[in-house]
DNA sequence: CACGGATCCTGATGGC
DNA sequence: TGCCATCAGGATCCGT
């Protein structure tokens, strides 16, 4: 479920609730993709100082520590004075002076980690190989292409990879082509500087717009106030297999890359 | 090393 | 309460 833009819409959901919360206690439910890495009394009485996100994670600074948060597929974060009672694939909780913070995920790929401090080698084995953030300026049409360059492999994969630019998921990462007449399986190091520059506007350009239109919500995405997006109303190609171009009328094609299912339209998007 | 595939887990869906 | 196969928004690990 939670690409870039999902988790951004979820941190702006709660970050300004949960500033300067002083955590009470914290329950574990049934084991994430990876343990929290520290005795859940460990969080008791400090302070959240804010919240932060590095591609797909939630970074919840602590007076003590770092806590990273991790959606996977499934996940979903409620934040607020009365949650109601937890139910079965909660497996996070967070109990704070200014509300609960909760993790619902029923696949249980996501995951809720601690560190010490952002240069602990357990923060460094999550976010220490991220690319750059595609909304900043720190993404840059002229450095993407010289990444590009240097990958051999399908561009989808690329992308989705988050080596060169995080953030990018499966939906987006057919959206973000289509919007680049490029197609999936391109190898990134024969994409020409003029069709860089076009995906990397499509990048910014699409995440963006997700993100003011509060986050995809192709099966059930909604933020920490159980609000739902309406990026499905503009898909132009992911999960239409079979249905006509919105462009074009040409059927949309779909292929499995690494085991995941890619969109795309083989008249607008060429090699 | 770079790359492709298997893998973790639960739920929804559709064919039979 | 039918059973079984397939698929789902992620990312790591392990072969080759």
């Amino acid at each position: 479920m939670p690409e870039l833009p999902e988790v951004e819409v979820t941190r702006l959901s709660f970050v300004d609730r949960i500033a300067s919360a002083r955590i009470e206690s914290v329950q574990m439910g049934k084991p994430l993709r990876w343990p929290l890495g520290c005795a859940p009394a460990h969080l008791h009485g400090q302070q959240v100082l804010g919240v932060r996100r590095r591609g797909k994670y939630l970074l919840l600074d602590l007076t003590g520590g770092l806590l990273m948060m991790h959606l996977g597929m499934s996940g979903s974060v409620s934040f607020g004075p009365d949650l109601p009672a937890p139910g079965k694939h909660d497996h996070f909780e967070m109990v704070t002076t200014l509300g609960t913070l909760r993790l619902n995920d029923p696949r249980r790929f996501g995951a809720v980690v601690y560190a010490a401090s952002e240069t602990d080698p357990v923060a460094l084995k999550l976010l220490g190989r991220l690319g750059v953030e595609p909304l900043t300026d720190a993404f840059e049409a002229q450095a993407f292409y010289r990444l590009l360059k240097l990958k051999n492999t399908a561009i989808k994969q690329v992308l989705l990879a988050g080596e060169i630019v995080v953030g990018v998921g499966n939906i987006y990462a057919s959206e973000t082509l289509f919007m680049a007449g490029i197609r999936p399986a391109t190898r990134a190091s024969r994409i020409s500087k003029p069709r860089a520059v076009l995906l990397h506007s499509a990048i910014r350009r699409v995440l963006t717009q997700a993100v003011t239109k509060g986050g995809s919500t192709l099966k059930d995405f909604s933020n920490a106030n159980g609000e739902q997006g309406h990026f499905q109303l503009d898909a132009m190609v992911y999960d239409r297999a079979g249905l006509p171009c919105r462009v074009c009328a040409s059927p949309i094609k779909t292929l499995r890359q690494g085991q995941r299912s890619t969109f795309y339209c083989s008249n607008c998007q060429k090699p």
